[in-house]
DNA sequence: ATGGCATGGATTTTCGAAAATCGTTGACTC
DNA sequence: GAGTCAACGATTTTCGAAAATCCATGCCAT
């Protein structure tokens, strides 16, 4: 893993995907306090740009901060997990019935492709099976994105974002235990069937179920281990 | 107005609250570039604290940013203003549908109470009528607020309430011409009774109906004015 | 022993200047 | 005359240190 990528286009952009990359891959935990000298040493740039990173992480709910005591990485809970699995469900379903109403044959092109590349790699490691694989994680968040793609609305595709994104904080624990359990990609690949027929209905009826299973997974796992 | 007011917490905080109402309220409009010099003349601090409001800003949507290009009003446009309301009845409506549900008395008194102040205080100012006066847009807030607040999802608040923040930018324009030919009052007052009546379906109807008719009010008077 | 208060260290927050970047003006070539 | 390129000015972006703030420790009085 490149240590120094070349700085994209401002150093606080860098900064921003780093640290939220250490938050959805774990290395930064729900919870941990988030102290400057340590954010420098793994950005190696100043305080300014870090700040600006952890004021736009904040913005988007990724990290709290309470004044003059600093930032940390926001904490899980069972009340945000339900809270997000309903938001969810409303929003990606409105995104997704919108989009199989709307949708043209680029859009049924994106479902298809980027079906076709998620289900050529395993979730889980080989090596560590409870560690989801990177290039998983991304291919599993183009096709979410492309069911949703065609909804014609920018405002609700973002909202779409933000969730799914919050969503995979709690994601990374979910595979480790539902891995066997529950065939993920035969609910992915119905639902790209589902899209494609144009079953509005059905399509958001099984992404509903999509969602509440991972949400039940989740819930047994976290009982009682979260506040 | 108290040109400085007695810092709340962080100089950052104040400046992103100076900034975000400078834009709500017109001072700042759409499409206009924030240049650093102007801003810390405006808020009297250095360009570190102005920065980090900006990035908040930014996160939000309020404000763009061009990468060393500096940062900009957003503007405004039709298919924004459409989309914003599309967004507010699905998430609002949802909202409302969720507390009528599970409101309980206290509820019931927050909606009482907003509307009692709401109704106390005319839309526009006695000396410049197409100027929303400062405390009936907080009051107007507080009650729609209120209408959704027992909707039990933090999360579906914060999205409403960002989608409310928005829609205030084009509402500023549109009290100036539709003040004599809607009857806004009596809309609020019909919200607060169907929603205490428990008539959910009623109450959503009538959302959405409220919305769609600030819409269509912006529609006329833009069409054409912007992109 | 217990409660309040001042002191010290660690950390955040802010400052003012230096470095980097972009758009433009002007000269120069074809 | 049109197009290309280099240097300038304006502005953003970043730095490193100073100022402000918070938490904890220890002291003193009750």
């Amino acid at each position: 893993m490149a240590a120094d990528r070349p700085t994209g286009k401002t150093l606080a952009g860098d900064a921003y995907e780093r640290i939220r990359g250490a938050i959805q891959d774990g290395r930064l935990r729900p919870g941990d306090r988030l102290r400057f000298a340590d954010l420098q040493a793994l950005c190696a740039m100043s305080v300014t740009p870090v700040r600006e990173a952890l004021a736009r992480l904040t913005a988007e709910g990724f990290t709290v901060l309470d004044d003059h005591r600093g930032f940390s990485v926001a904490s899980l809970s069972l009340s945000e997990l339900r809270d997000i699995t309903a938001n969810r469900k409303l929003c990606e379903g409105e995104a997704l019935r919108l989009s199989i109403e709307r949708g043209d044959g680029e859009w049924e092109a994106r479902i298809v492709a980027t079906h076709h590349l998620l289900a050529r790699v395993p979730q889980g490691r080989d090596d560590m099976p409870s560690v989801i694989r990177h290039d998983w994680d991304e291919r599993h968040a183009a096709f979410h994105q492309a069911l949703i793609s065609a909804c014609g609305s920018p405002i609700l595709l973002d909202t779409c974002l933000r969730l799914f994104g919050h969503a995979g904080r709690y994601r990374r624990v979910s595979v480790s235990l539902s891995g066997l359990q529950r065939d993920v990609e035969a609910e992915h690949r119905q639902l790209m069937e589902l899209a494609l027929a144009r079953d509005g209905q059905g399509a958001v009826a099984a992404l509903h179920a999509h969602y509440q299973r991972t949400a039940d997974a989740l819930e047994a796992f976290f009982d009682g281990r979260v506040a």
